[in-house]
DNA sequence: AAATAACCGAGACGGTACGTCAAGTCTTGAG
DNA sequence: CTCAAGACTTGACGTACCGTCTCGGTTATTT
């Protein structure tokens, strides 16, 4: 991908004057503060480059376009850490990580995905950079969630969980278009969640 | 909007030489098979005036952007019909409707996401069009589910497909990034619809 | 030249309803109001259309492009005519001659001129016609010089006026860019226009 | 104006990628080959653009508009020299240097007086530049006029030279709209500008 | 009286060019 | 070799007029 994690193809040649990582910062940090902004469509490597002070060269040298910044910028805010799950609750524990996750969804995630739909078409690597990271971000929850066993669940309920939640709360936000407030999450909780969750 | 299917509003001005409706079919044919070879973001105004044989001038009459011209093109298209259910088996019928929207959002939907999101940054009543298509073709099966009652199910259970079943194949294509195939419409059928659909 | 008054070609054509001359009126007035105000590039056929309240078929039904139509208006403002002699003294009648030229040619041929440099390009005859105002305005005061004999005059000082004065009061506006002011006309008269009419 | 020749105000600015002279050369040569072609008129950025081979917003970073593109290339291409004169004999340093103005106005200079007519409307301190261009050309042959004193001539017979020669030039290939030939060269040496300057 | 024909307003149409913006590449001088 | 700055090509944007072409409707003359 070009940035500065990884580790072969782009070479980061012990020879020359070193790269300097607090441009890695500025570049990033504007990048994700316009994403916020204005979209992903509207932001522009020029602001980018004014924002952050570096040229457009500095950005263009590790990453190779906007989608690559965009997702490089993601992924380094890294995965937000869900909730701990109580454990003697089970709706308690599924609605906190629901609304925790619906609140994630409309505030960062709504940027990527129109990241991800330029990317689609010019470059599938891309495209699969981008769903990486947003699959990382959605399943980040599996990991905690029934592990305190307060109730027993079905085999695959905490699959079943990270399929179906982060589905239909990006489909309330972008397609039905209304937010996911407190009723919402209710309604997801127990008409869809729970039942399935139990009873699979 | 404008469009030329709208009523009443924008005054369809009987003064003057009246518009040529073979340049709307011409634009509008233009716009969805561009649409669909190269994606929202890559579709120009200017290829759509070169393969519809129309001028620039006469698309920016009918549609003040690149999205609404989009909108106006998706909307013309129409809500396919889904496929009638039999009434027997209630699996049957849903998986046959389930597989039918699964390929119905691949083939089509996937391009009107893009100007969604465009959309939802510049101009909120646009994006609102654009949700409305998008909405109008999801529910489009809800009426007929369940009419000829093959089995009791729980109050509410069309409005609950409509909700989950489209929602889950958006998130496959475009998050997961897979494609809907015959074990993915399995999965979601017997893993997740039919459940909710019985015991709600 | 397809001007209502011009005889032969584009005909008349005793059949049909006859062109509204009040719509003549209209464009030609707005034509030269237009033309003062923003000159001839800046002049829209748009613009005349919009002021006359004539639409632009109109227009075009009577002029075949812009050249003529301001052509036309200036045509039809007719030569303004020049002061008579006073026949006494010489100075005295080629000073009011002279300044009178110079008011003329400022406040109105400075627009036709821009209309003859887009004439000698598109349509020789245009042009033509154009030279033909131009000329005639200026070679109005011819017959009117020393006509009462104030002074004895070489042969052909009348023409050389007409040939003389014209040419620097145009410099001086376009090139120069200096208004013909008090000054400048008394300049011509004494330093340039006597010595040639009482010496040759 | 921002031109390659002006010092100082607009910063040559010695930071960044300088711009490319050659960039400069090929544009100003299109200008000035199209300008004598299609006139000032139909001369469009587009084919500056085409046949320079740079592209229109390297024009723009140059010029903020036609007008301006046109003075710089006009200015650049520089006073030509008018021929020394002899000295022995007036009449025919007279005729020499109006032989030399008549062809170069003709054809030169008439391109020039389209785009001050526009000028004049858009920008009056362009049109002062467009002024400026055209009267440094006018004027350059004041210098050598008479100084080898052929004959004593009236004081002040430079600057009437070159006041009244241009105009009259102008005008007959302007207004008249026939060419300044032999026959009109010597006319107006013989009648009107030896008559000027012995006399005055 | 009816038919015909040209007129008029309004405005759509295919074009050309405008001047602007952003993308991604390239070129300088300095470190 | 990196960095900031900014020039460069490319391509699309949305706008303004051009000159032509329908429309529905309005006068006139001719049959």
């Amino acid at each position: 991908m070009g940035t500065p994690g990884s580790s072969g193809v782009p070479r980061p040649s012990t020879k020359g004057r070193p790269r300097d990582s607090s441009r890695d910062l500025a570049i990033l940090d504007a990048t994700l503060a316009l994403l916020t902004e204005v979209g992903y469509e509207q932001l522009s490597m020029e602001a980018v480059a004014g924002r952050s002070g570096a040229a457009k060269t500095t950005i263009y040298r590790r990453y190779p376009d906007k989608a690559a910044l965009v997702a490089a910028a993601v992924e380094r805010r890294g995965p937000a850490k869900p909730p701990p799950p109580r454990g003697k609750n089970l709706r308690a524990d599924v609605h906190a990580l629901t609304a925790w996750l619906a609140r994630n969804i409309s505030e960062q995630d709504v940027g990527l995905l129109g990241a991800l739909f330029t990317g689609m078409r010019n470059d599938p690597r891309l495209a699969q950079a981008m769903r990486r990271i947003l699959r990382r971000d959605e399943t980040a929850m599996t990991d905690n969630l029934g592990h305190p066993t307060a109730e027993p669940l079905a085999p695959g309920a905490a699959t079943l969980f990270a399929e179906v939640a982060p589905a239909l709360i990006v489909h309330r936000v972008v397609v039905v278009g209304e937010p996911c407030d407190a009723a919402f999450v209710a309604h997801l909780v127990d008409d869809i969640l729970l039942p399935l969750l139990r009873r699979t």
